[in-house]
DNA sequence: AAATGAACAATAACTGATTATTGTTCAAGG
DNA sequence: CCTTGAACAATAATCAGTTATTGTTCATTT
């Protein structure tokens, strides 16, 4: 509710303690040595070092190793959701939006954080790419831009809000996490004529 | 194309060696072991003194023990695929069938051995979870009931089998891995009720 | 012909002593 | 006030020595 950037979507993906330096160093410390080391290869005695802090200033904003890992990784997919949030200003349609979504979905799975942890822990990274908490956090993206093309006559008005969400969330998932499901869905132009179809009339 | 039971489907999930009464001792023994210690604490010779049988005979079978385990897991899918085939004969429509192989894969991965496995290896069993074989097997399970859906006018010609596969695979896996996606998909008949749209008319 | 069981080196799992890290507290400093 | 750095017990990681398992071979049995 701070920013005022317009932004279709009616959440601001920021965490509230955005503000606080310190905490913002801590992360970025964080972030760095476990795409350095892993998360099971970082001690916070690390973090401290690489961000030039005291190993208490961390455990006082952070209560425990852990939730300072959860921290780094929402704070990393809350900036993927903003990101993502910026460009859809420039896609027209709802088809368009969740094909962009899906290939920097598939980008960041490719190049980013998951992609250096998946070489040393790829168990830890299938248990995060499989946790509900992973993708309750994305579900508040969707409705603003499900409502605005309900409202410029793309998809229906019969279908709620929130099942209209739950249908994207469920194809953008999948097509990040299994390109290929008998079919090959592998370029921009394919996932989109997909979309185009699936989303506006299924199997119908 | 042994088997002479009547079936929709093009295939009937049967190994090759299914015959091999050995081959077929081995894998039940296996199975129980898996089942009740775990993949990481089965010995081979473990499954050797449960099935009675030397370890000579198992590593003559099966190469070595990873292609063992995958034996196991394989036919027990093949199993799950069999019994849920069988169950479609019953079943009138494609959105029927879907629903009914949400809800029987729901209680697999809750009852079934991935369960048991789940409580002293979760990372495992998400690794398979998220493992492409795992659904490539399944894909064949869709067409012959697509074809189906397309001569009895449930859905239509002009998405190609393929296509209308891989979409009735995604929706599947995603509502057995994600119950709630935002919509609490929890009943069958919700199931049902959100498969009927999705498939038929998407958000059109 | 396949199954067995023994033998074997190579590899992986276990174990207990040692070291590192975690989580907590607190007095001192900016 | 927050940060620092030190101290501390409790917990977890590490390492080298030991034991178990794996993967392979083969002579013997059925």
């Amino acid at each position: 509710m701070q920013g005022g950037r317009a932004s279709v979507g009616q959440y601001e993906f920021n965490a509230a303690d955005q503000a606080d330096p310190m905490v913002a160093r801590i992360l970025d410390a964080g972030e760095e040595c476990i795409r350095r080391f892993g998360i099971r290869r970082t001690s916070v005695g690390e973090v401290a070092r690489v961000g030039k802090m005291s190993r208490g200033s961390i455990y006082r904003h952070f209560g425990d190793k852990d939730t300072l890992v959860e921290a780094v990784f929402t704070r990393l997919q809350q900036a993927f959701l903003n990101r993502t949030e910026a460009a859809m200003e420039g896609l027209p349609t709802l088809v368009d939006k969740v094909a962009y979504a899906v290939v920097m979905g598939r980008q960041d799975a490719a190049e980013g954080i998951y992609a250096s942890l998946a070489q040393t822990e790829p168990e830890t990274v299938a248990m995060r790419y499989l946790a509900p908490d992973f993708y309750a956090r994305s579900v508040a993206f969707w409705p603003g831009h499900i409502e605005q093309a309900q409202a410029a006559g793309e998809i229906s008005t019969t279908v709620d809000v929130a099942t209209a969400t739950d249908l994207v969330m469920r194809l953008a998932v999948s097509l990040v996490l299994f390109p290929d499901m008998g079919l090959k869905l592998k370029t921009h132009p394919e996932i989109s004529a997909y979309l185009q179809r699936m989303l506006t009339r299924g199997l119908g």
